[in-house]
DNA sequence: CGAGTGATTGACTTAGATCAATGACCGTGG
DNA sequence: CCACGGTCATTGATCTAAGTCAATCACTCG
């Protein structure tokens, strides 16, 4: 996910980061596309909007995102893109990530398997959110992060932020892990959530 | 989306099809990768199953989809495919993909951004479910799809199916349009919705 | 014609959102 | 060193929108 796992150093320390104010745009619908960006801080809003001025977010890229990626292969924008506070992007400009891509076709393997685990990764989440109950995403988001024991899920990051990633408010998770916890099926210990045997 | 927008038809030509009863393994966790799987009638359900037996689903491919694409780089599944009723799949195998990359690398590109695209398509509609009214998650689909007239969207398939697709019961869709309708929101005539001015 | 499906509306229920309050913890600045 | 502001974790009370169940009508197809 991580652009250092497919692009190589070379290609990396061509990059170029750029600070944002909150609000500010990093492009427009119709600019000429420049690269792909990465979020080094800070959030990036993806909003296209309707010719009665309603807008409608495609996508809120965090920090760790890549955003707009398709644009790689596209000569304008189809939608503006504005910082949400105060944020730093890294630019990967296309020219030099094309020349890398030509000089070294490897690399565009890697990029090639990155996105194909992303659409995999994706559909995942996808998939979890359909789930109506809270307690059944929750053991979704289990089952299918548990570690090599196979019943033992290590938390990165603060549960609010997991709530995030589930689609849930942040009460909501605590509440289904009380209950999963009353009911013996999970044992939680300070950032790691064990699955008890059924 | 579609494979016919990124692959020659010189090898799509050789792709085979297979024909599967409901609830038949395409392959199952660890059989060697074969290719790329395209649906070309019925459901598959790609599920991982944890050791205390409990199985979460993945990915429910539908007609027209392809799943399971990181597999095309990886050795083996990680996971178990089974058809959901009776199903037809077509598999385009790697040695014949890999091939066609290599002999023409357009084709790679094409593939790639195929792969962009959908990571972008992805997203959005994980954006659009996290938005909790029923009302403004329809409004958040029609803004995004309108026509080149920038207020009129093409209804493709059935109302039921565009329910699911929003993640919604058909009934809350109805219901949702219903109330844009009286509310003077939008305007419904027979497979198309046109926006009116606010 | 009858079976099957989509579209639609009504009545009722409920799970999760929302609002609110509390305690633990942590860094920081005086 | 400690008080203070901030955030996370947690639990309670309440509300509501969407899910669920159910019935009707229109339409198509064999």
């Amino acid at each position: 996910m991580v652009s250092s796992d497919w692009l190589p150093d070379t290609a990396r320390s061509a990059a170029i980061d750029r600070t944002l104010r909150g609000g500010q745009a990093l492009f427009r619908s119709g600019d000429r596309t420049a690269g792909l960006y990465e979020v080094v801080k800070g959030k990036v809003r993806l909003v296209r909007v309707d010719r009665s001025g309603h807008e409608a977010i495609l996508q809120v890229a965090m920090t760790g995102d890549t955003l707009a990626e398709a644009s790689l292969f596209s000569p304008t924008y189809h939608c503006d893109a504005f910082a949400v506070g105060d944020t730093i992007v890294r630019l990967y400009s296309k020219p030099v990530l094309f020349a890398e891509f030509k000089r070294n076709p490897a690399t565009l393997q890697a990029f090639t398997v990155m996105l194909a685990q992303q659409v995999m990764a994706l559909r995942t989440v996808l998939q979890r959110r359909a789930i109506r109950s809270a307690r059944d995403r929750v053991r979704h988001f289990l089952t299918l992060n548990v570690g090599t024991d196979g019943r033992t899920v290590r938390l990165r990051g603060t549960l609010k932020e997991l709530a995030a990633e589930l689609g849930l408010t942040h009460e909501a998770l605590y509440r289904a892990l009380a209950r999963m916890a009353a009911d013996r099926e999970v044992k939680r210990t300070g950032g790691t959530i064990r699955l008890l045997a059924v």
